[in-house]
DNA sequence: CGCGGAATTGATGTGCATCAACTCGGGTGG
DNA sequence: CCACCCGAGTTGATGCACATCAATTCCGCG
């Protein structure tokens, strides 16, 4: 990716390593003042935004290796909340002293704004997400992009432990817990996973791409030609 | 915000003014190569990404001051395509150069930081609308963002024209075509507005704001606390 | 002047939210 | 160490907001 051992260790040096948060704590808070970008190295963090009704619409769930805080940059203040799932470790990154570094290694600015684009492109997807797909295909997604980020940090793609609460995939997925709920159960009858309280079993993810995209009936899509 | 004119100006030697382009022409369609970002002077365009079962989703409805292709920096790629609505005229700013200037201009690349964390905020805001707003809420709040953003262009924020068909507002808000013509009338019937076909009148912003917002009762919201 | 797609309007169906009741674990304090 | 409690999760019954289906009207345009 262009960087030298040189510019890593220059990155490398700016970046604080926090002792271990627990679950319930915060990295910060809708409002705060912006000063760093947050790196998940284990465990997961939530962020979530509040809605004008005093509700609260969940963001993401962050897991090992993603990045937290981009979207507060514009402002200079965060917009939503970050708190820890469960025990984790992560690194804070002073954004002053990173912008100084990307000012003065192109191929690390390229980084950020390769960074900061693919944050746009996930965010797009859950546009369509939300927008086109029915209850069952939103949580195989929900399912299968946990299944691939954990796999690419090179954890097991179809045995894991869910962090969050049913109530806090279904806020993140727009659906009622109840329906969250049955899901797992109809998937499980249909032996596409195991589900043992927050354990998870992937057992067919061919299956559960199929739901996905292909779509063998799934909801009279909303009117697309 | 820190450039000084002589900055403007060598920003300015590197956009391209392209002719005037007509309703129905691209700027770029999904899957091309990513060399420019585009930023609409006059006129609208809308994006949209194909979704898996042939259908599309439209993105965004950009307008004057708007910046378009910001998503496909990360994989050098366009994920969505870009057409034109209405006869409008388009500048081309071809990212390799901008990246060289941004390097150069430190209060530029913060610029650019905050660009993209923009759009990042922006796509926030239609996660919580497409997850947690009713119908009502939805358009009430499609109508209230441009009227802001014509406003602050220094066009009417209560008289307009859409450029955009029923088909294509519903599909950007999640909703069929019929949802968005009763609730134009609805509204219509309520005086918030006044509609003829593509002309529209607010007649109560006030009104609509508290529709989005303030929630006179809309959807008992999704079961958050 | 007549065609065809866009928009409106009405009737009907349904996916999922909501309401309600019950179960299950896990933590706590006696 | 166990009885209790309480929030999380499950399961079932019901209702509603909005999609879908079906006509009809309304321009825009050749």
């Amino acid at each position: 990716m262009g960087l030298t051992s040189e510019d890593i260790e220059r990155l490398d040096e700016i970046v604080k390593r926090t002792r271990p948060l627990h679950r319930g704590d915060f990295l910060f808070r809708d409002g705060d003042r912006f000063r760093s970008l947050y790196v998940v190295k284990t465990g997961s963090v939530k962020t979530f935004a509040p809605s004008p009704e005093g509700g609260e619409q969940v963001l993401g769930f962050h897991l090992p290796g993603e990045i937290i805080g981009l979207d507060a940059i514009d402002k200079d203040q965060h917009a939503c909340s970050a708190k820890v799932l469960e025990t984790s470790a992560i690194c804070e990154i002073p954004f002053q002293r990173l912008e100084e570094l990307t000012s003065a290694i192109p191929s690390l600015q390229h980084q950020m704004y390769r960074l900061l684009s693919k944050e746009i492109g996930h965010d797009t997807d859950m546009l369509l997400l939300l927008g086109k797909k029915n209850a069952e295909e939103r949580l195989a997604a929900f399912l299968l992009s946990l299944s691939q980020r954990l796999h690419k940090r090179g954890l097991s793609p179809s045995d894991f432990y869910l962090s969050m609460s049913r109530h806090e995939i279904g806020n993140y997925l727009g659906l009622a817990v109840e329906t969250v709920s049955r899901l797992f159960t109809r998937f499980q009858d249909d032996g596409l996973m195991r589900v043992d309280r927050k354990h998870i079993e992937l057992l067919d993810l061919p299956a559960l791409e199929a739901l996905v995209g292909g779509n063998g009936q799934g909801r009279r899509q909303n009117q697309q030609r």
